[in-house]
DNA sequence: AATAGTATTGCAAATGTTTTCATAAATTTG
DNA sequence: CAAATTTATGAAAACATTTGCAATACTATT
């Protein structure tokens, strides 16, 4: 009924309408055992009435913490991401963080941007996706002292504490995978490597393991393509019309794996009778292609809940103890490969 | 060098370094204009030299705004609302604004609570996806007077500004479309209704129009799946499979088509020859799938733009004056249906 | 050279909370 | 029943900034 428009609810309004003084108010919601349960009753009645909404930048200006985390991806639009996003947002939500969310595109200056201006908010901690920062993000976290987390990457050289996968490792397995398999002609095809340590520690795992086998790659063989299942669909029919097809493809992640699949579709190549095909990352809906899709599991579900649970522990803790964390990583194999030894 | 641990780094701490008072630095951020440009350089210096960061915490507490907006979706870890969010936060970016996301999983009571935390944090906005809320939710929004709009959905009768597109037609369209290729036997497979009223428009604009055309759908041939292209393809699979097979599918988001095409796939049905299918809202993926699936294209992208730029343009406007948005739905006929009047 | 105007800066109040300290009231203890 | 504790509340300072107002210094005009 009554609600006062006039005179904005603020914390002595409630404290006015409750005759009790502003600190009372301040107390019931920050030591509710320090008032009188009497006293607690007619001040809730009083916000209740006025609509009070406490206010947060009141309480940060005080050192009270922000209650947001920052967290820079370098897309938000990729079925990966998305999914690291979605369960570090939970994760962190049930610590009572907000999340504060940005994207970068790939550009590392802008990623500094983005940081800076989640400092501005004073958020209480800023995470990024992967290990390789522009030395200005670097320099700003460390003089700033603001709890800065890594996510998605793993690596014991790692400056920030880190959780996430070694993608050195995905890129071998997936390269083993196909080795144990008997395959030899193998085809590769990678996202810009450029400002992006995933795809290379991947490509480079890759390398050393068929190296180890003695497999070398034709440079016909190795193509590069963007994080788009229908320019990936491109790349993949052009690699797969060259003189020489090679018998299997290794994908730097599973968008590109899907449009391989797509364009040796297209080309009428039975997957994975003629063509084997596998991917690195499991992303959702790489179960459910027809055939369902080989890949390297990067539990990202898990990195993010992981993520925002010890990153909020970390912030909340009263002695701070750096953490990193590696998770692991698994070759599921599907339908889209197969033993070359028939 | 000069790296002044001791003493944070505030406004007062930078006005001493500068040999200033405070109240010029403030001007230097907010109105350079009036002050000498030499003091101006001097205290450039000054807060390079200090690593100093201005505290929006501290802005906001007089009435600045916070320069943070709210945006709350059902779920982040999908290909649709990631494009939209995606498109949102450049948006609101590009006008200076923070991004505060969350998502409360098809649940309205925690819609209700993301509001309200967001509120906590003085958000200059807060856009909502869809039209159906709590009434908490809309009393919360017009008792806190915070400038408010749905994205996703349009409708004339929308309490809320929105930005987005007509669910009634894109079930229409798709309906019109497969009527129009001659289909009678029709299936459909759609997600729950319930708290979502993007699929219970569609849905229902979908049985008027076969209606309009004296068209019913049996019972078995009309089937619920959740959001996943797996539990879709399930889903599907039990429809195909029953006594009398529909000529074709119209499924309620391309990821349940996704699902759909799978299952015919795997049932070795060829599309479009013995099986159409259709979907809703062209998701990133759709044109690249074997066959690109024709879909009602709902422009994720620009819906996210726009809201963005005319929300933003909103809150700083001195005279707001609401505003709505209808965007424009095109049926995409790519490769999945096909005219039974062979 | 006096006046009027303008450009530049500082002072102090205000913003909405939290928290330390002090005080008063109520309860326990001997 | 007085003294010692405990419980409950309020007053006031502090947090980092912005801004209206006042003061000063400078420039241009006559």
């Amino acid at each position: 009924m009554a609600n006062f428009q006039k005179g904005k609810a603020d914390i002595v309004a409630v404290a006015k309408a409750a005759k009790v003084s502003p600190s009372t108010v301040s107390r019931t919601f920050n030591h509710p055992d320090l008032v009188n349960p009497a006293t607690r009753k007619k001040i809730n009645k009083a916000v209740q009435r006025l609509g009070y909404i406490r206010n947060r930048a009141a309480q940060t200006m005080h050192g009270k913490r922000s209650g947001t985390i920052g967290l820079v991806v370098p897309t938000i639009n990729h079925a990966i991401f998305s999914e690291v996003i979605q369960a570090f947002s939970d994760s962190i939500d049930k610590a009572g963080f907000s999340l504060l969310l940005a994207s970068h595109g790939y550009d590392l200056d802008r990623e500094y941007a983005m940081v800076r201006k989640f400092l501005e908010h004073r958020v209480d901690g800023v995470a990024l996706v992967g290990l390789e920062h522009s030395d200005a993000t670097n320099r700003l976290i460390t003089q700033q002292k603001i709890p800065a987390l890594a996510i998605w990457n793993y690596s014991e050289e790692s400056p920030l504490p880190c959780v996430g996968a070694d993608n050195h490792l995905a890129g071998r397995l997936a390269a083993e995978h196909l080795l144990d398999l008997g395959h030899r002609d193998i085809g590769l095809i990678f996202p810009e490597t450029q400002g992006n340590d995933r795809a290379q520690h991947r490509l480079s795992a890759v390398h050393d393991a068929l190296g180890e086998q003695g497999v070398s790659v034709p440079d016909e063989h190795e193509t590069q393509a963007p994080y788009s299942v229908s320019q990936a669909k491109q790349a993949a029919l052009a690699l797969l019309t060259t003189s020489t097809r090679p018998t299997a493809l290794l994908c730097g992640n599973d968008v590109i794996a899907q449009g391989a699949l797509f364009a040796a579709q297209k080309l009428g190549l039975r997957v994975p009778e003629d063509l084997s095909i596998i991917g690195i990352g499991d992303f959702k809906g790489s179960a459910d292609v027809e055939p369902g899709l080989t890949t390297i599991r990067i539990p990202a579900e898990t990195i993010g809940a992981l993520a925002g649970e010890k990153f909020t522990d970390f912030i909340t803790s009263d002695d701070p103890r750096h953490f990193s964390i590696r998770c692991d990583l698994e070759c599921v194999a599907r339908q889209t490969t197969r033993s070359l030894a028939t």
